[in-house]
DNA sequence: TAGATTGTTAATCGATTAACAATC
DNA sequence: TAGATTGTTAATCGATTAACAATC
């Protein structure tokens, strides 16, 4: 079962899309569907199906398609969303604290456990449960608790600084919301989320389509 | 210079990061700089910059390269920096707000022209020069003024009635921020910032390159 | 059983990388 | 001029799509 050959990232970044795509079915009652009918609710091809969740198993019957929940449980379980990911929040600014109250996060494994600034205004403001913690409290709170993931929304010049120490912290997983690439010693694995790439990509896109105005 | 052919979207989507690096070099003094010197930089080939630039261009010289001031204005240029996309934010929560205070859109060509809400709490609300109005002025305020992009961050449910209102208004761009693939009937471009996709996909390579826990 | 649909192999398509002639 | 580096063509690689035998 563990990966005959690594599957590729172009599958990955597929799957919480079927995961999205498999809880709405689930929602509206389909116990059942084909790759087909699945592939005309999605825009790809069935084919791609097909070939994408043959990279994990065999998780279809011939004649029949896919059982809906149990395909459902599988990719939750590729995804991890039964793992339980502890997360901390690096800065409490619009950006920190929406992501502390985004619920979306809680269902799919994913639990807030802390939440830091440095700025005296928020520190000991409560969000969601959390109570904001000074940065002088990071160290100490990370060798207390298992923390999987510091998704990080501070501002742009103190993005390297902050990210260096959560690697030597021994923190794996970043979550990067700074417009910079992160260029760092250790062992850690980056997911960036670069809002302002996609929007000039959105702009281009608008640029080519309408034209100059 | 238009589209001989169409430019792929994966060379699209690596521009902004061309961007982001010329505009790096620029701000440390550095005038000129080769596809080799720059590829080791941003770690992919001096081939694939090669190749991506000349789908717009040749702006190197054979035994020079490329002077970075030039090539970042064709770059801002191509991306449609100068171009003025005037934008309005749909949900003044957290992350509305959030994008609204986001100094680094105005620098590249975005500006937020309104910001609309239903919660009384935050209607009248001054958020960096904007004043949260209420929905139903939106009719009215995009007739009024000319609104290129329209950044989507109300909640799930309320999202695809809200899209589907901001094409009829005629919008021809739209920033999606919900975990959901907007279906809509008219003529515009989505763009869609799918965040709990993006942190199940770290979720994924954690655990695959750390195991289970 | 007959029909449907998978799992999987083969074909195609597109994107990345390599190579090199053109030329600054 | 000689050296460097582009622009561009050709080769490779990987991802998507098509096809179909296996089988429920």
């Amino acid at each position: 079962m563990e990966d005959k050959r690594k599957v590729s990232i172009a599958v990955v970044k597929r799957l919480p899309r079927y995961y999205r795509y498999l809880y709405d079915l689930l929602k509206i009652g389909i116990t059942r569907i084909s790759s087909k009918e699945l592939s005309e609710r999605m825009g790809i091809t069935a084919s791609q199906i097909r070939q994408d969740l043959n990279c994990f198993g065999g998780f279809g019957q011939q004649g029949y398609g896919y059982n809906v929940e149990s395909l459902f449980n599988e990719i939750a379980n590729i995804l991890g969303v039964n793992e339980k990911f502890n997360t901390i929040i690096i800065g409490a600014g619009n950006m920190g604290q929406a992501l502390a109250n985004y619920s979306n996060f809680e269902k799919r494994g994913f639990r807030h456990v802390g939440i830091f600034d440095v700025n005296p205004n928020v520190i000991g403001k409560k969000i969601n449960n959390l109570t904001v913690m000074h940065m002088n409290e990071l160290d100490e709170f990370v060798k207390k608790n298992k923390v999987d993931i510091a998704m990080i929304t501070v501002p742009y010049d103190q993005t390297p600084v902050v990210a260096e120490k959560l690697v030597e912290l021994g923190i794996k997983g970043l979550w990067n919301f700074s417009p910079m690439d992160l260029k760092l010693s250790g062992d850690v694995i980056v997911e960036n989320v670069h809002l302002s790439d996609s929007l000039m990509v959105l702009g281009y896109k608008l640029k080519e389509k309408y034209g100059r105005k």
